[in-house]
DNA sequence: GAGTGGTCTAGACCACAAG
DNA sequence: TTGTGGTCTAGACCACTCA
């Protein structure tokens, strides 16, 4: 299906991106995009929506969209590289270390947290990752062998997502977190270079399926000194 | 301005708290809940779409809107009461205590990280957090005078934002925000209750309002042992 | 008063799920 | 085939900002 109002986003985000709109403008009015992209009004403001919600602009009544810069806000006093840049972007060397991959018939405990009513065979999975040299982050992952199979050493190296996603063609909908500090455990030490540390951030998920199947749960261990979280938050309307 | 979507996602919120509709059944579809609320399809789609951002349901295309409870996800190992607990609700004791509040005349560094064009002073506060007993928040405040005029330590010592978006009719738009870990400082040890632990979760952000002004910068610095973030996430579309 | 975004309507056609 | 949600239209009226 053609999504006009997606062509119109990536299309305004790339302009912002390049300069085009500057940070403090106003986009043209949604009477004036919607003649520019020959379409409707309503679809125009889908498109605008989607550009207040991933922070590239704030509608005000009366005014306009002004386009802002949220990456111009920088914090202060913490030098530390950024969670995103380290997992996402850069050029950053990352090495992903597979420790354990094996299937679980069903284990009590585990089958419970996934889901109560489901027998299928769970995936065990634990990796260590390196960046730059020192292993800072140990991700324990359990998964549905039924909805996602055929797992191996190499697609566990590489990108598990990428593999469900694209591979797979599961869409992935929505996801529970809680970000808590805990004590380092024994196989924090094992498996990581932990050094001095003696506490780790411990990002645990519940990950859904669009259709709302509950799928992964996911453990993941961070050395508190390489760990950061960036949000931007805003209200629903 | 009467929003009649509003109303809807209200009712809907209601009607799915009281169990009218359960986790796992469908809502009516688009077209039935319009004729009963009635009013058009579109407008049915407002209020879904905000009952799906705060993840009351998920929509599934040729099937219906599913409802969730995210709720019954509970998170093992860690027993800990949770931060929105602390914070928002239950009737645990919390009382604030103010430390400094005072005035600013344009700090250099202080007034280049809210707005480097603006010369108003700024106020600076210091509160401690005690939960049941223990002083283990310390939050670090910093605010444009001339958008909020008027505190008293009465102010800060109940709810800020109460004071802000109420008797001040001031609405907040988005904020971006940082989590990391870092080392306890001197002054923590001295307004908190540190104990044992030698680093604290800090969540810095920044606060704008609708209009795109810049107005707060916030230091909010956590006992790790009683810090927990809860979030749900999911794709914009 | 002119221009902006916010809400709302009454349709239309399309893609997907399930019987 | 029927029913569902997803996209899109071409209007309308309202609330707010600013000259």
């Amino acid at each position: 299906m053609k999504k006009k109002y997606l062509d119109i986003y990536h299309e305004l985000v790339m302009e912002i991106r390049e300069g085009n709109f500057k940070a403090g403008e106003r986009l043209p009015s949604e009477h004036e995009l919607g003649s520019r992209y020959d379409t409707s009004r309503e679809t125009i403001r889908k498109a605008l929506h989607l550009l207040a919600q991933n922070g590239y602009i704030q509608k005000v009544r009366g005014k306009g969209s002004i386009v802002l810069d949220l990456g111009k806000y920088e914090f202060p006093v913490s030098g530390l590289t950024s969670f995103k840049e380290l997992t996402h972007h850069s050029g950053q060397t990352i090495r992903t270390k597979v420790h354990e991959l094996y299937q679980l018939e069903s284990d009590g405990k585990i089958a419970e947290l996934l889901d109560n009513t489901n027998n299928a065979p769970i995936w065990r999975l634990v990796r260590s990752r390196e960046i730059d040299g020192e292993k800072v982050i140990l991700d324990k992952d359990y998964i549905r062998e039924d909805i996602v199979p055929g797992l191996t050493k190499e697609v566990c190296e590489n990108s598990l997502y990428e593999y469900i996603e694209n591979k797979l063609e599961l869409v992935i909908g929505y996801a529970k977190k809680e970000i808590v500090v805990e004590t380092v455990t024994q196989e924090d030490r094992e498996l990581l270079d932990v050094e001095e540390h003696d506490q780790m951030v411990v990002i645990r998920s519940f990950v859904f399926l669009e259709d709302t199947t509950l799928f992964q749960f996911t453990e993941s261990r961070h050395r508190p000194d390489k760990f950061r979280f960036v949000d931007f938050a805003r209200r629903s309307k």
